[in-house]
DNA sequence: TTTAATTAAATTGTATACAATTTAATTATA
DNA sequence: TATAATTAAATTGTATACAATTTAATTAAA
């Protein structure tokens, strides 16, 4: 045990969250390649199912992403057809984002994606419970700390 | 309990995958900036610091990264003076990545980053180690599959 | 009520990621 | 051995990410 231990990329925490996210993603693409989204557009459109419209600073703050990421994101789901993008009367800082019928349409479709990429994560129910309790855990105490 | 309950983003495990796995890299940000390296450059001297010298193909297995995101980011590695670049006498196909004195020398200082982020993270000693376990299970199941 | 701060998106610039293709070197095969 | 198949990097093209700056709208303060 020396002092450069902590160093090994088996010591390190960060490195399995980076390469399993990234993973993960790899296996959602071949299922949104059908609804025409990348995985970014797909947490998108799960805000957007759930809350029908919203401003960008909203949809940021839920999806940790901002205005540099969204902005050209939005623009394309927008030249898709899936949502539209406007001016909010009363302020017109903010953008409105809204779904379209054809957007609130590819839900149907989307329904299926969890369950095929769950078969690839190929976890036991108890086991993603503690992962998803553990990785909110991390979340709220690195937000915590700022 | 309707059929698109699964399409909720809290009952969705990729999200904060996903976003943990980014937060966690923006922490790392300010340390890292003091070494002049990104998070990707980062975990390549990581696997640098272990193994003096490697191809780049075994370079990207062991990080999970492919020649298109390694090329240019090795040319950087190159020009800040922390690694060489070199066709293997051998086999002319493999470039052999190799580490500096000034790469080796940056270790000192990366020495001290894991237990600051650690504090950021603030996990227990048994969270972090179900988190690890957890984490590499996921990667396992995932590649097992292909 | 002008001017100063604040706020929300958009923009700019840099650095990944990765699929798909290309190039060059090596190996296998007819 | 000449050709085909394989392999490793590099390249191309598209899509994030995000820090930092800019722009435009709104609000607060002198």
């Amino acid at each position: 045990m020396d002092t450069f231990d902590c160093l090994k990329i088996e010591n390190q925490l960060c490195f399995p969250l980076y390469v399993v996210s990234k993973e993960v993603i790899r296996k959602y693409q071949p299922f949104l390649n059908e609804l025409d989204l990348t995985y970014t557009q797909y947490i998108t459109m799960l805000i957007l199912w759930e809350n029908n419209k919203l401003k960008v600073k909203e949809l940021g703050e839920k999806l940790f992403l901002d205005s540099g990421t969204l902005t050209p994101l939005l623009k394309k789901l927008e030249i898709k057809g899936y949502i539209i993008r406007e001016r909010s009367k009363n302020d017109e800082r903010n953008l409105m984002i809204s779904i379209t019928q054809k957007g609130k349409k590819l839900k149907e479709k989307a329904a299926l994606i969890p369950e095929k990429v769950g078969k690839c994560i190929n976890l036991s129910e108890k086991d993603a419970l503690k992962l998803y309790e553990l990785l909110y855990k991390v979340l709220y105490n690195i937000k915590e700390g700022e």
